[in-house]
DNA sequence: TTCATAATGTACGAAATGGTACGTTCAGTC
DNA sequence: GACTGAACGTACCATTTCGTACATTATGAA
């Protein structure tokens, strides 16, 4: 008598155990779906159905549909996060380096759309999830390291404004980079300007780099 | 025989037809509720209690859900723009009028954070609704034809660089005052630091200022 | 007054939806 | 092989939720 069975289909029916998998595969059709639709959107039948297994294991693993969506959120930032990683400016001279970390985090966020709609959704519940979150707070710093680094080079060599502060700083860089995918679908409605447009997007990414380097450079250095 | 008759508990109970009360009266509540829940969250019959009328009368005048959705996405646009009105820039030198402007979409976009989530909200809908709007189409433009006469002016002076477009020049500062509101909770959380304190505030809006500044007005113009 | 239509109240229905009860199978340990 | 706890499947339940059927009243016109 072997372990496996043959349905009344006729298909083999052999059950593998591979909680990782089963998982891995929750959080990922999830995640989708809570990014695609919010949370009271979503439907935990619909991401039952999406997944190669059933609802049953999502109650199992995740207890509540609240409860999933805190993992995926903290799965989406950790994602981005990771992705973050390595942008070595330390051998690029300040101004270069600057130019080089906005242009970067202007296109990170282009390229995490689902990561920007669940923050957006966050925010729309008022922050109540991340709130309870100690692994999102944890993981969050390191861009505005990177940032003060080279906004301390840049006064050393002179070519920097004085006065300014790397989180203050982080925070315009982030709203020009976060606004670009989160509002554009009504900003392209209202002005009928597709801002999607390919030939938009690389205007408004040499403005956003332009207007940081601008408000962080010595205006003498800075050609008409 | 009069028109009115006594409801079991006793009450007076003559009804009045009231069509224009009661429509505006839905409106209101529903405004809240979507801009606060968003589509899906937002519940009909939670609607409907808040209402000085019944279920039956959102159906009437409405349709349905959608309907009113939109309906009230309509009415938020409707009624920020109506307090945008007179800003009485004509007067003031090119500079000065474009510091206000950008202090006064500031704090506009503080005063209105319903009518922000509701723009998240049908962001998030990929502006399915919105699309659809052909008065919500109707009535933008107001906020571009005054920083486009601002900007033409401080060109005439030679205060302004020139090269930019209105348009690109109102994203920018609808994006910095936009995501002032929208992601204050997340931000606030990641960063451990009270975006919404008054004091930060103060900060936030000086710096966009500024950063709008001097992105427009000619480097040699600018103090360090 | 009569009459037609707009406006409103009450109650209900059908489907969707979050969550669970209950039983079975897998996989490692003794 | 016997045993045990983790992993999984199926069917189901209770409630919520959008929407409607049906009856009644108000209001202005003829």
């Amino acid at each position: 008598m072997t372990t496996h069975k043959v349905a009344a289909n006729g298909k083999e029916r052999t059950r593998k155990n591979d909680p990782v998998r089963v998982k891995a595969d929750i959080m990922r059709v999830a995640t989708r779906e809570f990014s695609e639709k919010g949370l009271s959107g979503a439907r935990i039948d619909e991401i039952a159905e999406k997944t190669k297994t059933s609802k049953r294991m999502i109650y199992y693993y995740f207890k509540d549909k609240e409860t999933l969506y805190l993992k995926a959120l903290e799965r989406s930032y950790q994602q981005v996060r990771q992705q973050e990683g390595e942008l070595e400016l330390d051998h690029l001279e300040p101004i270069e380096a600057l130019s080089k970390l906005v242009a970067f985090t202007f296109e990170h966020h282009i390229k995490n759309p689902d990561f920007i709609r669940m923050v957006m959704i966050e925010n729309i519940h008022h922050g109540r999830f991340i709130e309870q979150s100690e692994l999102i707070q944890s993981l969050n710093a390191g861009a505005v390291d990177e940032l003060q680094k080279v906004y301390r080079r840049g006064l050393e060599t002179g070519q920097f404004r004085p006065g300014l502060e790397a989180l203050e700083l982080h925070w315009l860089i982030s709203a020009l980079s976060f606004f670009n995918v989160s509002n554009r679908y009504t900003f392209s409605r209202i002005f009928n300007w597709d801002q999607n447009a390919a030939s938009n997007q690389e205007k408004l990414a040499s403005h956003v780099i332009d207007m940081v380097l601008r408000y962080v450079v010595k205006p003498e250095l800075m050609a008409d």
